[in-house]
DNA sequence: TTGAAAGCGCTAACAT
DNA sequence: ATGTTAGCGCTTTCAA
């Protein structure tokens, strides 16, 4: 690889007159820009920019930290993120934790090494995670979930909403009674939707069932198993089924079908983050949808704005709202009960 | 942040002696080591590894350039490529080109002034691009795609292999009378689907009906408006439908579905790649798994080949088998007659 | 307007 | 076994 100084002698310049011309940071006749500008094509030469970055203290690199790339909801933020780091000149590393706890600690300090100039981090839900981060010493934004007193730098969304949302179109069309399949409730996220599923019941003047809640995780197959437990223990059926997720309506929809159940005729199911193939499901999916590429993308916006430090120093929480999406998997009651019949 | 000068002056070493035991590259008595390692932690210091790269001309870092993340083909090759950069050592920085033919020139051009130590390029198709990359003088391989002639790293699948199974799979359940929705015939595994569906028509002793035979590409949209097409124009309608992609299926079957025809009692779907959603599908599809994870991870595994040179410099082309996923959106003829007269 | 030189934080050859 | 030092490729101050 040819570097400045080779340019330099082909130039017959000095090494910071091609520097200057090559970042414009000074001025520079014609004739010597001319020369360099020459030399470079010749060579192909490209600045290296490790050497750049251990001079400057800057790496323009930008790394998120991701819980599962292959999990449907992160793709979208991935290239919200992505599309605004090429935007603005940096990369973009991405680390995928893979479901393994001590792989989060290792990328931590492998970005500290790398000096990566910004993290965001998606889905951290403990202080101790937390506290991993800030002891980095990083520029940070969290992404999604959040510890549960975080009040810096954050993106999400507004979950408590996406859950009174639902409930509200549900009594829309005539629901009365809803089971409810919550998620994890140490994950933030969960936990607002849970209590959105709450108030919105109050909203409605509609009861929470307690036999119809059930508690698991975001996965299809926790949807599955609580449907199952719901269809062998529950004394009576709910009319519709909340789902704390796309992917637990989909396996709560699976066990439906396998006892011959209809969806929406015979219970009806509700979804949370319009997943992009619940639009092609089995039933479409009737469901809330989270603004996941806006979320990436104002997430390192925002980290940007943390690094060029200009910005007021005050820690700024964006929360994105959530919108119904009306398809198939829940119907006007009035309606169903002519289909019903025939 | 801390340096390794200030890690020598607190332990009252020599510098050479802190990156010797830091590196394990020289032997240093236990009192030295004791106190350097005491200097390190009292200053949570991190070796800056901007610098290190700079003296070792390596970034421990590897690129993935991908055309689009957000199609579900690429989150599972993704994970592969960063599970086994991980492993290594190394750092995995994602290009997603967005379809911006203009970012794929920048990215590269990115990644040889960052010095990245390897490319993987997901679906380079035409020559032009490879001159691009070849120009870079970095060290890369071809993951899925590949231009015409090229020879030389790869991993990819059969994807001949892939229609030839379909094919086989379909006349074994009694279909002769067999679609065949192309993917753009420019891109390699286009052409080899769309050869391995002539081979295995051939091979099945079945001809191909060219009224059968639509072009086009492998989104759905594709799918759904080559079905309008033929059922609108084909004089008569084929038994079965044998897509180049599971999109191109999804875009069919809704489609077909909108006509009032059922899939698979009146015409069936055969899928191409199983995509993760394929499962759950309005229909659930019966297609051909591409090992997408294993291409991802084979991808870097042979890249790291290279990056180390020590394999002997033949360059190797990996072909993976794809395999036949039966599901729903095909079934066995006779039981179909059966189903159909009740 | 241009050039010389110091220094970013590290590694490794060489000296002791 | 440990220390001194040059140099990786660049930016930038300072001098000319």
């Amino acid at each position: 690889m040819a570097t400045m100084k080779d340019i330099s002698r082909i130039a017959d310049v000095s090494i910071a007159t091609v520097s200057a011309v090559i970042n414009h940071s000074a001025f520079v006749s014609p004739e010597l820009t001319e020369r360099v500008n020459n030399a470079i094509r010749e060579l192909n030469y490209r600045p290296n920019a490790v050497a750049r970055s251990l001079k400057m203290k800057s790496t323009k690199t930008v790394a998120a930290i991701v819980t599962d790339i292959e999990n449907p909801y992160y793709p979208a933020m991935v290239k919200g993120m992505d599309d605004v780091a090429f935007a603005n000149g940096f990369s973009f590393m991405l680390c995928n934790i893979a479901n393994d706890s001590e792989r989060f600690r290792k990328y931590l300090e492998v970005m500290v090494e790398k000096q990566a100039d910004g993290l965001v981090l998606a889905n951290v839900s403990r202080d101790e995670e937390l506290a991993l981060v800030e002891r980095t010493g990083l520029k940070y934004v969290l992404l999604n979930r959040k510890p549960p007193a975080y009040d810096k730098n954050y993106v999400g969304i507004n979950n408590t909403l996406t859950t009174e949302l639902s409930v509200k179109h549900l009594a829309s069309l005539g629901y009365r009674s809803i089971a409810y399949f919550a998620g994890n409730l140490q994950i933030s996220t969960a936990r607002e939707r849970w209590e959105g599923f709450q108030s919105g019941m109050h909203q409605q003047g509609l009861k929470v069932d307690e036999a119809l809640v059930f508690h698991g995780n975001y996965t299809s197959q926790s949807g599955y198993e609580n449907t199952k437990k719901m269809l062998a223990e529950a004394r009576r059926m709910p009319e519709v089924i909340c789902a704390a997720s796309d992917l637990v309506a989909f396996g709560a929809i699976k066990a439906l079908r396998e006892s011959g159940i209809r969806v929406p005729e015979d219970i009806a199911v509700m979804g949370n983050d319009n997943n992009p193939f619940s639009e092609n499901f089995i039933v479409p999916l009737t469901t809330v949808d989270h603004p996941k590429y806006e979320m990436g993308k104002l997430a390192v916006e925002l980290l940007f704005k943390e690094i060029e430090g200009t910005e007021q120093k005050l820690a700024r929480q964006i929360v994105l709202p959530p919108s119904l999406v009306v398809r198939e998997s829940c119907r006007w009651r009035g309606e169903l009960y002519g289909l019903n019949s025939s």
